[in-house]
DNA sequence: CAGTGGTCTAGACCACTGG
DNA sequence: CAGTGGTCTAGACCACTGC
């Protein structure tokens, strides 16, 4: 029997004589042998999405997970290890595990690549932000797509400019699903000290989990000139993001173009 | 004592009572404790550097390295299950581990991430590779600063055009230090049917494991826009890339120009 | 000191490959 | 069928944290 099939902690349901190793679908087809971590893996995932661990706080021990799910503490192990390598757990020897969060300064520039020619982040400080715009708008074709909505739906579209030493580098545009965000304004943007992702964390429960870019070399419009102070002959580097909560949900399509004279964004191929 | 200070194989050395699970250092300061799968790690990997398993050969098996390395199977295992994470190795169930190599078709697009905008790479097909120049010449101070070589020592430095659907679409400049590519020449990289990095693994015995790779907008100069047949105000992807061996010894330093009007550079966020 | 994650072992059994 | 990697267990002990 699949240990995901039953309730794992109500103790009135008949007791399974014992957790087998094999998930046995019931079509028949193709056995699609799945490990007991993977199992795991995917229960402790649904606590995440559902909330019942919070950003930042700790996730039950080892111990207590393995006698929740009737499995050893290696199988347990396991299950983390993939979640940690994944970014969605941190382990902390003799603390505990803790829900992954964008709050940790660590993690600041695991989504923004962008770093100073002469190599030195703490001289350059954190970004001066300055939001520009944000409406509600129905979304536009290309959105709708990406965020796998209908185009009759609403969404959030902000436009920001970001600036290092008061010279403005960075001008994104975003739009995120009306559905989940609501209540989010300019002033809300503005008044929230940290990264944008954190916010989405603490304001509206959604946790970004991972990304996709599309990286091109382009140059900028009239209006693009103007709010990043530069002629229509610089070339910008364009960065278009799908950001991805849990579940591979598309939760979030943004754009941004990136003056790389002074900057330049990092990649490493493994 | 540290299993790595002692002869593994040489059965004329004394053997010790048993294997201890911390490397003791002689000097007494800051304990700096290794796991013991840290210490397979490295033997490993020094395996794997001399040459004594070549890429695209099988490894022994868990059972037979932890019979070599006086250790359990798991030890061995956990080992192996991190230089796959890293690339190094490729686990296949039933057959055996493996030396990862660059002549792998599911690997090509490990390091050239440059994808078609339809997304069809099958329709695309390999790129039309055009060498256009392969010489040998005194390193310049930039090329000896990435390699960390002397700017005295010789490297060669190859210029290349790579076309799809016969529109030049990438311009390549690289610099490979002289020592290690003796006998390299444009004759020799013509004749090779595969990637560059393939040839590098056959011909000369040196693998990438991995590159950092620090990416610009830029318009191009008279000598690009000639040689990828575009005007000077087209915008250009620079990805200047240091590509290292085992060891993280740099071993190649790349500039290369893409044209991103019908592709795009993919990236993940993990 | 107790509680956490981290390492290591030995043994059993399963899934996959190829002769 | 034997040999490989893959999973799971139970138990021991180590390293680190904080009370």
């Amino acid at each position: 029997m699949n240990i995901a099939t039953q309730p794992l902690i109500d103790s009135s349901a008949p007791a399974p004589a014992e957790v087998t190793t094999v998930a046995s679908p019931a079509h028949g087809l193709t056995p699609a042998f799945s490990p007991l971590y993977q199992q795991i893996k995917v229960l402790i995932l649904q606590s995440l999405q559902s909330g019942e661990w919070k950003p930042s706080a700790a996730i039950p021990s080892e111990m207590d997970l393995a006698a929740r799910f009737k499995v050893s503490q290696g199988t347990v192990r396991k299950a983390i290890d993939e979640l940690a390598a994944e970014n969605l757990l941190v382990r902390r020897q003799g603390k505990g595990t803790f829900v992954a969060t964008h709050a940790e300064q660590h993690v600041q520039y695991r989504f923004l690549r962008l770093f100073p020619d002469d190599g030195d982040l703490q001289a350059e400080g954190p970004a001066q932000r300055q939001i520009i715009d944000c409406k509600r708008v129905r979304a536009p074709s290309e959105v709708a797509k990406a965020l796998t909505i209908r185009q009759t739906e609403a969404v959030l579209q902000v436009r920001r400019v970001l600036s290092f030493a008061a010279r403005p580098t960075i001008l994104e545009d975003l739009w995120l699903p009306g559905a989940q965000f609501k209540g989010l304004t300019a002033e809300r943007l503005r008044a929230y000290h940290g990264p944008m992702y954190a916010l989405f964390e603490t304001e509206f429960g959604v946790r970004m989990v991972r990304a996709e870019e599309k990286i091109r070399a382009v140059l900028p419009d009239e209006d693009q000139c103007a709010l990043l102070k530069i002629d229509a002959q610089t070339p910008l580097l364009s960065v278009e993001r799908t950001a991805y909560t849990y579940n591979d949900v598309p939760m979030e399509l943004r754009r941004g173009l990136y003056l790389t004279d002074t900057h330049y964004y990092r990649n490493a191929l493994n």
